[in-house]
DNA sequence: CGGTAGTTTCACAAATTTGTGAAGTTAAGG
DNA sequence: CCTTAACTTCACAAATTTGTGAAACTACCG
């Protein structure tokens, strides 16, 4: 028997598909999902192509993608050739983190529509509600993101 | 000239695209940016395939997909056999709401694959770590959104 | 009961996205 | 420096998604 790995190999494909449905490229989802399932958090192109079934070059395409979004970043092993891809040690944390850049942009977009309606019309209003609503949620994001940081050290330190 | 609302046109284009970015499919983000920036908050399927330059089947579409994502629902005009698609009042509320269903079947599928690797080891653990982060995220969200809610109704009365 | 306005469904063509093999690039190791 | 392992880029074929026109359906209205 080859793959050792095996039984995480079902977990693997039902989070990616998940992830998938939620917009995520399907071959980002099922590299990530992978990095989760493994033991260090962090795998070789080489692995992911193996386990995956993959080709090398649709490796690269997510890893890219995931890089880009500050899911997964590149390690050289020192003293090889081989690129390890791993896995952010404050993963959500950093992850959601950036999803507050997203916010912004919608954000102004927003302003700039409520300006535009004027905000005498109900349409105007409405497009600044959304854009009160996505200030709202970014605001509330930096506290919610910090109460986390808090439990996990807070479970961290039980689990010792 | 035939279009009234030109100057607004930008600004749904603008924000389908992000929406679009996003995961959302295209033409459901059109149509809802175009409801978002409507005087009403409501556009029949007519007024919807003018604005956007889409056939009626394309609307259709779209407007299913919205209902089923419980951001749009259908209203039937009364004498009338024209349907009005309408934006919900409590919209974000509604639908952050509904984006929790996501989160319970994400923990739900990280659980099980917390089991199958095991407690003992790193895969398992970080797996597990992942479930809580959406389940915390899930407890926030509550408290989150009825603080928008309140925070809502607080300027309503304001701007009496 | 038709007639018909309005909507949905369906089959299909077009456009986009996806993943691959192969060639190209980079840098470790001799 | 030269060799070669490892990764990336590129062009392309395959698969999927998207939007359309046309036909089918629904239910108002006379």
């Amino acid at each position: 028997m080859r793959n050792e790995e095996a039984p995480s190999g079902r977990f693997v494909e039902r989070f990616a598909a998940e992830l998938a449905e939620a917009g995520m490229q399907r071959m980002a989802s099922r590299v990530f999902a992978a990095l989760l399932a493994s033991e260090s958090g962090s795998l070789t192109s080489a692995e992911l192509s193996e386990r995956l079934r993959i080709s090398p070059a649709a490796v690269s395409g997510a890893v890219r993608y995931l890089n880009q979004v500050g899911m997964v970043s590149r390690e050289r092993e020192p003293g090889s050739r081989r690129d390890r891809y791993v896995l952010h040690n404050e993963l959500w944390y950093e992850t959601f983190t950036r999803r507050d850049q997203v916010l912004t942009r919608w954000e102004t977009v927003l302003r700039d529509g409520a300006e535009t309606l004027g905000t005498d019309s109900a349409a105007g209003a409405r497009v600044a509600e959304t854009a009160d609503f996505f200030a709202f949620l970014q605001k509330e994001m930096r506290g919610l993101l910090d109460r986390w940081q808090e439990h996990r050290a807070a479970t961290a330190r039980e689990g010792d």
